[in-house]
DNA sequence: TTCCGAAATGAAAACGCTTACATTTAGAAA
DNA sequence: TTTCTAAATGTAAGCGTTTTCATTTCGGAA
């Protein structure tokens, strides 16, 4: 910076005011001094920048271990509206676990003016503990016990409850859910999507839940659960793609044919989802407008750290009706799940 | 940092000296102010310290505009081997053209220590222009004219090499290509390959070489191409799994069958690939390898920059055979491509 | 007890920038 | 021409670290 304000004949307070717009400073001169800057290659020192606006115009990402289409679709969403309001992205993914995830905050910490965090591993506890004071955050898909942060959440329980009345509207009677992690937010929502749907639209029916990690060997191995049973269900209902995929497999292992023996749905749309046979109905989630809303969100705590406003907001899901799901009206002339009964 | 040292009756050169490790320090002293500053919740500033380090422990990552898994899993294998080195990831994703890659570029200038590119816009001039003396820069997947730089190639001409090989050892005769983009690298490689193999494998034969985007729907487009064709092939490349799957479609909705009436094969092995029917036979690339791999490498040249050593380095591929080319023996009798003629 | 060397700690400069304030310059009004 | 005002530019302090060099402390050896 001084080699630049030296050839162009300036101070270097002219020199910095031509790099950051505003103040007042003659075209010729700006021009002058950006086109020497440009020659000799001069490059802002960020750190320097940051140390005394305390700005460093860099928001830290916090992603846990997820696989495939859905980190390259968030991150997709958070980086459009990041590149919009010209702010960098630190990201940190696979977090296997609670310690690592706080690893990565404390690693993070002094580097971003703002977080945003998608973790299982995190809960209003781990936050108090590990979040730097003052460090504006935005929540993604994760658990909030008290509203002390901004988050944004997909409705899992909404699309759940959409996915089972609408199996149940087709006149399935008995409609089995392989659930995803005990302690993941996000499968205890649909879950709980899952029970009150039954609850509301099949009075008196029978919870079936088995359990499933999100993989698709758990879904193969619920499958085989599922095969083993004295009643088998009419529908199966899996808490993600993967598990649906992994069930399918074993009914065609066993000669289930679906959808004519048995419905199975999944949740994510994964693209997968369209390719295999039979397509799978599914909930499809918009992953990267999750990521650019919370990032908008959080871009304009920065402006205005005032404005606490940290109630969570929910995207809608959308039901994607494929083939997998019978297509039959049901065998017992059921309608529409008010005639039932 | 100065709160520490008072309160910890020490000089802030002692607090620095505790947070660094090494010099000499007691150890009483050093748990003292670690825990002091814990409890004031300490960050040190790290815009400061790089400012007289000369070091930020980042590096950026610039990548295309690239879809699901590839991304997830490159940035997988990248952010492991940079925590194993405590380096961080700053990423930039989506750069639809050249200009959009070198504002990325820009914008990383000043703070990170080195650069790991993958871009299909990007080719040595483009580096010479945008880059800033002396970052170190390691390339992934991308045309390297001269030796400028270090960087990491999938072997997409082995593997195409191997698919073409492997398609005529079962007797094909007439193998068709469907391209990837004209202008991209990898598309280029595979090209070569398939060229290659035939000329080398099944000389006399003529190459059929139909251009497609590395989309489904180019891969559709060939696929109806194909069944318009006079001579009908005997087995189909396409130069990734999408294009296979699009390709798929067409010949499906057209009643040809895969494989009885003709062979499919594509490139990448997607998670996809494994679920359609039939599950596809292709080239497994392991990308996260790759990440890895590249950000080892830059980490060793930020450690030692004199090592120039730029020289290319190229990760195998892998053919993975399922069900989607023929499995009967030839009707007409090849055992091997060096019994013919 | 005194003295010495090593280990621990402190003082202060330097890193490259922004910005409040001081100074110069230029143009308009008198 | 002189004077005044606003715009343009310069001066210098300070941001929070690390690090060199100086100083203090400490534990034995003399």
């Amino acid at each position: 910076m001084k080699d630049v304000a030296r050839e162009a004949q300036v101070s270097i307070a002219t020199v910095s005011r031509a790099f950051n717009g505003g103040d007042n400073i003659t075209d010729a001169t700006r021009e002058r001094i950006l086109r020497i800057a440009q020659q000799l290659r001069f490059v802002p020192h960020s750190g320097a920048r940051s140390l005394i606006t305390r700005r460093t115009e860099t928001i830290g990402v916090l992603l846990p271990d997820l696989f495939g289409e859905f980190f390259s679709e968030i991150i997709r969403g958070i980086d459009q509206a990041a590149r919009v309001r010209k702010l960098h992205l630190l990201v940190s993914s696979s977090h296997g676990d609670s310690a690592e995830a706080a690893a990565a905050i404390r690693a993070m910490r002094g580097r971003v003016d703002g977080l945003l965090i998608m973790s299982p591993h995190v809960d209003a506890e781990f936050l108090a503990d590990n979040l730097p004071r003052d460090l504006p955050t935005v929540l993604m898909n994760t658990r909030v016990d008290g509203v002390t942060h901004a988050s944004f959440t997909v409705d899992n329980y909404g699309g759940a409850f959409a996915m089972v009345r609408h199996l149940i509207g087709r006149g399935h009677t008995r409609v089995t859910l392989i659930a995803g992690p005990e302690n993941n937010f996000e499968a205890q929502e649909r879950l709980r999507g899952y029970q009150d749907a039954l609850r509301e639209h099949l009075p008196g029916s029978e919870e079936l839940v088995l359990p499933g990690n999100f993989t698709e060997e758990s879904g193969w191995r619920a499958g085989n659960q599922i095969l083993a049973l004295a009643e088998r269900p009419t529908a199966i209902f899996a808490a993600n793609d993967m598990m649906a995929i992994g069930c399918l497999f074993a009914l065609n292992e066993a000669g289930i044919k679906v959808p004519d023996d048995i419905a199975l749905v999944g949740y994510d749309d994964i693209p997968i989802a369209r390719f295999i046979t039979p397509p799978l109905t599914t909930v499809r989630v918009r992953i990267a407008e999750l990521g650019s809303l919370a990032l908008e969100r959080l871009a304009l705590a920065l402006v205005n750290p005032d404005r606490v406003s940290a109630s969570p907001q929910t995207l809608r899901c959308e039901l994607v009706v494929r083939n997998s799901c019978s297509r039959q009206p049901p065998a017992i002339a059921v309608v529409s799940p008010s005639k039932v009964a």
